[in-house]
DNA sequence: AAAAAAT
């Protein structure tokens, strides 16, 4: 990171964006900029906003959007009213979850559980491919189909769900034991299957529900530890993610090719790009289907906004500079790769910031503990790759930054993962900051490109007008009021 | 050319 790239040698006059010397690149800012005056209209948007909030009893009064419902039974009509449930209480759900629910907060189903519950409960089960924004409850969603279901009078494995990282499986397993609590009486038991030394002694899983990473729970069933025989569903969250991945789609392959013909297949994720569509169609044939229009995905309070850096090295001595300017409950940055995420640890450190770093080079119990204080609010700022670009919900996080822009293997734009990165905040109607750096041609092409993508406009920051930048980002964050959302899980 | 995920 010290060391310049050689592109971030390019040389750009103080003020310019790099569009301004650009001739081919392919987004004309200053064409979108007329047609819409970003600045007022974002902060419209955002005044609005916190008129719905103070207004409403919660904080998910979102606007209505389209959701494209797609039945497996083409003889039945998307729009029956019976697919489509405003009360928990409507759903015949185990009083114990029921009671769950309320305890918890919830009041009713958010928008993607309205619609997605009563096809993912449906008799006899069938499987179901769901798209909703970051932050709006897919979890809840399907945990409470898990835990619906499962027989408590026995102890074998009946539902596993599989994540993309160590983080978020365990996540999702502390988010059933919560919405389980009423029914550990009963004898409820949830199983974490990430990389843990234990698991080589381990007796066979006595749990009904498994929540881990591919490679453990196909480790654990071809050494049959993890019996596969009274599985009946198999969730996959972050799917799209998971079955394109190199590897990682083996083995979510392999995993469903062990388990019973008729298990209840069920795929998650705010994200389904076209190519991925095809290959989730095969793994999860016949099922009930929501998904969403691009525009549709952005979560609105999220604020966008991008610093214009001269170069590389002046991403890190701005990033100090605004953490010198104040304080934020909790960010995440995000980096490329994981030597830059030591890097600024060992800079910021030795400047004397409390900063934490999270990658998977770090070990498994490491990695727990440094999470666990992130968490809990110890660390109040984590530098991390993609790792964690997906699924984790810490509510105090208000701003993430993006401190490289998301790129593909092939170094082209990277959409999802810009969309998930930025859903780490915003989430349940919480208002957030996302924060991009841009400090040459590339990556300032590859933002915008993004931005197109999914019709957003974001706000410049120029580092040579860092007064501007101050005001701006104090008064961002100073909007960044969290309010609380009925749904408190995702 | 990265990260993640199994040993």
């Amino acid at each position: 990171m010290a060391d310049a790239k050689p592109t971030s040698a390019e040389p750009k006059p103080a003020g310019k964006s790099w569009a301004d010397d650009d001739d081919d690149t392919p987004i004309n800012t200053t064409a979108d900029a007329k047609k819409d005056t970003s600045e007022g209209s974002l902060a419209k948007a955002q005044a609005d906003g916190a008129t719905s909030w103070m207004n409403g009893s919660h904080g998910l009064d979102e606007p209505e959007f389209d959701v494209n419902v797609k039945l497996a039974d083409l003889q039945e009509d998307p729009n029956n009213p019976l697919f489509s449930v405003k009360h928990f209480e409507d759903l015949n759900l185990k009083e114990e979850l029921l009671q769950a629910i309320s305890t918890m907060g919830f009041r009713k189903p958010s928008k993607i559980q309205e619609r997605a519950l009563p096809l993912l409960l449906k008799n006899p089960p069938q499987n179901f491919v769901g798209q909703s924004q970051s932050g709006t409850g897919k979890t809840a969603a399907f945990l409470l189909n898990i835990l619906q279901r499962v027989n408590l009078d026995s102890l074998n494995p009946q539902a596993i769900v599989l994540a993309p990282t160590r983080e978020l499986a365990r996540q999702i397993a502390n988010g059933c034991s919560v919405m389980g609590t009423m029914l550990q009486d009963k004898g409820l038991k949830v199983f974490q299957a990430v990389p843990d030394p234990s698991h080589r002694s381990t007796d066979a899983v006595e749990a009904q529900v498994v929540v881990g990473t591919p490679g453990t729970v196909m480790d654990l069933l071809r050494r049959k530890k993890l019996s596969a025989r009274d599985v009946k569903i198999l969730t996959i969250d972050e799917a799209d993610n998971m079955l394109d991945l190199q590897g990682m789609g083996d083995q979510c392959r392999r995993i469903k090719n062990a388990l019973s013909k008729d298990t209840q297949i069920v795929l998650f994720s705010a994200t389904f790009p076209q190519q991925v569509l095809d290959f989730v169609a095969v793994f999860a044939p016949k099922a009930n289907t929501i998904t969403l229009q691009v525009e549709e995905l952005t979560v609105k309070g999220i604020k966008q906004l991008y610093l214009d850096c001269q170069n590389d090295e002046e991403k890190y001595t701005s990033l100090v500079k605004f953490y010198n300017l104040m304080t934020i409950a909790s960010s995440i940055i995000f980096v490329k790769e994981r030597v830059t995420a030591a890097e600024i640890e060992r800079r910021m450190t030795a400047e004397g910031h409390t900063v934490a770093q999270l990658t998977g080079a770090l070990e498994g119990a490491e990695r727990d503990a440094v999470f666990e204080k992130f968490r809990n609010g110890t660390a109040k700022v984590l530098i991390a790759t993609n790792v964690l670009s997906r699924g984790i919900d810490v509510r105090t996080v208000t701003m993430v930054v993006n401190y490289d822009i998301p790129e593909t293997v092939d170094g082209l734009p990277d959409f999802e993962t810009y969309l998930h990165r930025i859903g780490r905040t915003g989430r349940f109607g919480r208002t957030g900051v996302a924060l991009s750096f841009v400090h040459d041609r590339k990556s300032w092409q590859g933002l915008m490109a993004i931005c197109k993508h999914f019709q957003v406009e974001p706000t410049r920051l120029d580092t040579a007008d860092w007064e501007h930048v101050e005001r701006m980002l104090k008064g961002v964050m100073h909007n960044s009021r969290n309010v609380v959302g009925e749904i408190e899980m995702d």
